[in-house]
DNA sequence: TCATTAATTTAGCCTTGTCTAAAATATTTT
DNA sequence: AAAATATTTTAGACAAGGCTAAATTAATGA
């Protein structure tokens, strides 16, 4: 198995958070994404694409190839396994997990890995609602959708957060919304997309469409 | 918080392995330690010097300054809290958690440390029956571990029996084994959790896990 | 379309940690 | 005690991964 340097496998998976189902990357998007300069950017995907991890032509801009993409599903499989361990087992609150995962992702062990996906039950989604890809990359996919779209009245469960900043999880704190949060959306104020939101008994709140834009919810699963 | 690199993280574990109560190393034998040629171990030698972690005077040998004491007793403390979650909650077998734990060992977040700390339960000794440095870099004085824990083919010196009954007596007479005899455990039956020892050049022989229970042994001290 | 601006790449330099070869110092042998 | 040998250090080089400044290519707007 050739494994790759730390430095590596943060830039793949930069880009693999980059590029979506179609686009390309530029320099400059990477540049800012991991805080690097982009001359510096531009050595890194030479190196990258040598090592036929990268579909990249000069000035082009590039995406992962297919190899790319089996290389940074691993680390997020290590990542999110990890993030998931700091949350249910050390009880770390779920805006701390990130920093420390980002760290223990580059030890590589594939045994290792395997053995603590099976001590945590193979979990298929990370404390921040994010998928697990299993042992063969795959990802389970549940149905979600930002609180912006959803019904009037219906609670649903928070189960994906899609920005990270520190203010924005200040807002959530203060508000007591967190991944399995059931809340749902009273009003919609259309003079700035803004929502009223309410969970459970509490008070109702508004939540900015700058906020709630980044709040994901699925429907409630009955067992 | 200083922190140091993984390259210089190891230089400091291995001096602190090498030196010991009293003793200088030499740079041959850090070289062969660390497998890296003693012009290498120079450079970094200076550079540890420079950072106050090392006495050393060319030509002369060096130990680690109290500081580096400190700073060797951290990594250690990481390495054995790795080493222990491995072998109690992965399921990792004894040959395999070293080098694991060599890697996760330069994970440096105190809070990590701190609170898989208090998940494993403050242990004193990891699997090998080294001891866990605490917060503070104390660590236990040599304990005693049941011969049912210890791993593979590593002598050890059996210096307490847990049970006094005449037939457990007969058993110990029987086979050699008293308090101060050396021996190591060749093989676990994982069916029946018997034991196979072997006792300095005498033929192997069979424990039950019922009397190897009781058979508590510590390290053999070097002096 | 042609000039200006923005994005990207190249060129050259720095630091960390490694190496080899050669020089300096210690140690051992005779 | 001098010669031979072993150990340690210095000098100079290299790869990885970063940076700045300058050059090149692409995109935009008059």
């Amino acid at each position: 198995m050739t494994s790759y340097s730390t430095s590596e496998e943060n830039y793949i998976k930069a880009i693999y958070h980059l590029q979506g189902e179609e686009g390309m990357v530029t320099t400059n998007e990477l540049s800012a994404e991991l805080k690097t300069r982009p001359a510096s950017v531009t050595d890194m995907l030479k190196k990258l694409k040598a090592k036929k991890l990268l579909n990249y032509e000069k000035y082009q801009g590039f995406r992962l190839s297919a190899e790319g993409r089996k290389v940074a599903l691993g680390i997020i499989r290590r990542h999110r396994l990890w993030e998931f361990f700091l949350s249910e087992k050390l009880k770390f609150s779920w805006d701390e997990v990130h920093e420390v995962a980002e760290q223990l992702e580059h030890v590589t062990s594939k045994k290792l890995i395997d053995k603590l996906d099976e001590y945590l039950g193979f979990p298929r989604f990370d404390p921040h609602g994010d998928p697990i890809p299993d042992q063969h990359g795959k990802i389970a996919t549940h149905e979600r959708v930002s609180i912006t779209v959803i019904p009037l009245n219906q609670s649903m469960e928070v189960c994906h957060v899609g920005n990270q900043a520190p203010d924005m999880l200040d807002i959530l704190k203060h508000n007591n919304i967190s991944i399995g949060t059931r809340l749902e959306v009273r009003k919609k104020f259309a003079f700035d997309n803004s929502l009223e939101i309410k969970i459970g008994r509490q008070q109702p709140f508004i939540l900015s469409n700058e906020v709630a834009r980044h709040i994901w919810v699925k429907k409630i699963e009955r067992s």
